[in-house]
DNA sequence: GCGCCTCTTCAAACCGGTTTAGGTTCGCGT
DNA sequence: ACGCGAACCTAAACCGGTTTGAAGAGGCGC
C-alpha cells in the first residue's frame, strides 16, 4: 500500500478531511476526544502530509534557496560556503524548511535567481557575495522574491542583511603589525568587484597609509602570483595583509622559494581562520570570522521576512584576530 | 497581477487547459496552428508553470537530497563536497531538477535521510562517505526511495554506484616512494568505518608492506597528532602516505617543527589533489581525484534511475598521481 | 416550547497542473 | 447519402492538502 492520505486518516477516525487538517495544524475548535481519535489514527497509519500538496494548496515551498556562483575548482577551496551552509540548514531543519542549491557559473547568477523564482521553488533567497553595485537586488525586488543578504555597515542593499563588519578584523590586523614595527604593509585583495574585498581594501587602506596593493582573486594561484609581484618589487612590503587564508598559505610558500623567511623577513596575516591556518608552519595570524553563525541568523531573519513579519538588520560580532606565528618584529633577523 | 496560471493561457488562446498541457508538455494530437497559438499565448504572458501543481500531480518532487554528515567545521575543510555538489547540478540544472541539501549532526545520518523520505520531498538521494556496513542502505530500501552511491570496486552496494578506484593512486604513490629508495613508508588514514578510508589503507598495506599505520580523522589537527607520533616513535618513517591534503599539509608542518626538513628527510603525499597542494612549500605530491566528474555521472545515474531506467555501476577513471615537490630519494641530506 | 447562541463538524471549493474518456468535425470510400 | 475512422479538442476527474460557509446539536433564558 501507498503512503496513507489524510484521507484515510479522515476515514479511519470517522471524521471529515478538514477536521483532520484543523487538528493537524493544531487549530481550535475540535472537541478534545475528536482530536485524540483523529492523532490516534494518524500515528497508526504512520501519516505524514505530503509536502506537494500543501504546497499547493497554501502556495509555499518550504523552502529556501541559495545561488553558488563561482567556479567549481574554486568552491572547493573557499571554507565559506560550506560553514555557512550548514548554520543555514541548521536553523532550517528546526523549522521544517528545506535549502534548493543552485551552482551556476559565476557569469549565470543572474538565471539561477530566475530559475528558482519563476517556478516558485523557494520561498525567498540568500544573496552572498555582494557587488558593489549589485543588480540582483533589483531583480529580486521585481521578481518579488524575498531575500536576505550578507551585506556590510553603511551600504544599504534594499533587503534584510546580516550585517558583517570586516574592517575590525582588518584595522586589528594592520595595528598588530605597525605595532610589530612594521612600516611598508601590503595588501593582496580579491577581486574589486566584491563588496567584502573592496571594504577589506579601504580599511587596509586607512590604516596602512600608503603601501602597495596587489588585486588577486581569492585563489592561491592568485596569492602566490600577488606575492610575487610584491616581493620582486622595488621597495618589497616588510608585512603583507592578505584577505583570505588561502592566499596567505600559498603567499608564505612564495616567500620562503625567494628565500624570504617568515616571519623574520615578512610577516603575513590571512582572513577566515581556517582549520589549516592553525597547522602550516609557521602558523598563520589570521582573522577569525563566523559564517557559521551567520548562516544561522541569515536563514533565521529570511524565515521571518517570508512569513511576514518585518525583520531588522541583524549585526553580528566582528570579525577577532587570531595571532599566530606568521608575524613578527621587523628587523628580527633570526635564522 | 499575480503569475498567470495555464487557465490563463488556455482562455488566452480560446482552447482548454488540457491541450495547453499537451502543447507543452510536446505531445502530439494537436494542430499546428493551435499549437502555435498556444506557445504565443504562453510567452506572451510569461507564463511558467508551477512547480509545485506540476510535482502533486504527477507526485515528482523534481528533486533529489544531499545529506551531509559532518560537523560544520570539518565540512568546511573537505574539498570534496563543493565539487562534488557542483557537477551534481551541472547535470540537476540541465534536466531541470533541484538539489535539496540537508546538512545534519554526524549521528543523525538516518534521520536526515527519513525527512527527506517522509515528507516526499526529493525523488532520491546520494549516499556518501559509505561506511563499512551501511545500515542506510537497508533503510533507503525499505523507503523505497531510488538512491545512487560512491562506492568501492567490489563492495556491492545494493544501489547503482559510481565507482571509485583510490587504489591506484595510493598505489602509485607508495611505488613512487619505493621507487626513490624508501623502504618504511607510513600511512596516516582517516577514520576505518569509512569505506575508503579502509581501502585506501588496504591499498597502502598491500604495496608498503610492514611499516607504521595511524589512524586520524582527515583534519588538520589529527593529520598533525598522527605526525608527531610517527616522528616521535622509535624508528620513524623516511615517507608518509596521508588519505588526503589537509592532514599532509599539517604534517608538512609538524615536521619543520621537529627540525625534519621536507623532503630531504621526510617525503610526504597527499591525496585530493587540493589547489593548495600546488602552493605550499614545498609543493605537495598529491593524488588527483575528480569529484565534480563523480557528481555529473552520479547525479545522471540517479535521475536516470528515477526514471525508471536500469542503471549499471558506472566506472570513473582511477585517481592519479601529481608528483610535485614534496616526495625525494632518500638519503637525500641537502640543505 | 421557542428562539438564539455556541460548539463542533462537514461538504465543497480551491490551489494549478496532468490525464482520461468522450465528443465533434471532417474527409473519404462505397 | 451514409457509415466510419482519424484528427483534434473539451470537460471532468484527480493529485492531497487547506479553507470557508453552512448545517446540526446541545444548552440556555424566557
Amino acid at each position: 500500500m501507498s503512503r496513507p492520505t489524510i484521507r484515510d486518516v479522515a476515514a479511519a477516525a470517522g471524521v471529515s478531511k478538514g477536521t483532520v487538517s484543523f487538528v493537524l495544524n493544531g487549530r481550535p475548535g475540535v472537541a478534545e476526544e475528536t482530536k485524540r481519535r483523529i492523532l490516534d489514527a494518524a500515528r497508526e497509519l504512520g501519516f505524514t502530509p505530503s509536502h506537494q500538496a500543501r504546497a499547493l494548496s497554501v502556495s509555499r515551498a518550504f523552502a529556501v534557496g541559495l545561488v553558488l556562483a563561482r567556479e567549481p575548482e574554486l568552491l572547493g577551496a573557499d571554507p565559506f560556503f560550506p560553514a555557512f551552509i550548514a548554520g543555514v540548514e541548521r536553523t532550517l531543519s528546526d523549522r521544517g524548511q528545506a535549502l534548493v542549491l543552485q551552482v551556476v557559473p559565476e557569469d549565470q547568477e543572474e538565471a539561477g535567481y530566475r530559475r528558482l523564482a519563476g517556478s516558485k521553488r523557494v520561498d525567498g533567497v540568500f544573496v552572498l557575495d555582494l557587488h558593489v553595485a549589485d543588480r540582483r537586488i533589483a531583480l529580486l525586488e521585481e521578481l518579488g522574491m524575498p531575500a536576505v543578504t550578507i551585506a556590510r555597515p553603511d551600504v544599504p542593499s534594499g533587503f534584510p542583511a546580516v550585517l558583517v563588519d570586516d574592517r575590525p578584523g582588518i584595522i586589528a590586523a594592520v595595528e598588530h603589525l605597525a605595532g610589530l614595527g612594521h612600516r611598508r604593509i601590503a595588501h593582496v585583495g580579491g577581486p574589486a568587484h566584491f563588496l567584502h574585498a573592496s571594504i577589506r581594501r579601504r580599511a587596509w587602506a586607512e590604516a596602512a597609509g600608503e603601501a602597495p596593493y596587489v588585486e588577486a582573486d581569492f585563489s592561491a594561484a592568485g596569492g602566490a602570483q600577488a606575492t610575487r609581484d610584491l616581493l620582486s618589487s622595488e621597495n618589497p612590503p616588510t608585512a603583507i595583509v592578505y584577505a583570505n587564508d588561502l592566499m596567505a598559505i600559498a603567499g608564505m610558500a612564495v616567500a620562503q622559494e625567494y628565500g624570504v623567511a617568515v616571519p623574520a623577513h615578512l610577516s603575513v596575516t590571512g582572513f577566515d581562520n581556517t582549520e589549516l591556518a592553525g597547522y602550516v608552519s609557521p602558523a598563520l595570524t589570521s582573522v577569525r570570522t563566523d559564517p557559521y553563525l551567520w548562516g544561522r541568523k541569515a536563514a533565521e531573519a529570511l524565515l521571518d521576512l517570508i512569513e511576514g513579519e518585518h525583520v531588522p538588520d541583524i549585526p553580528v560580532p566582528p570579525a577577532h584576530l587570531v595571532v599566530r606565528g606568521s608575524t613578527a618584529p621587523t628587523g628580527e633577523k633570526t635564522r
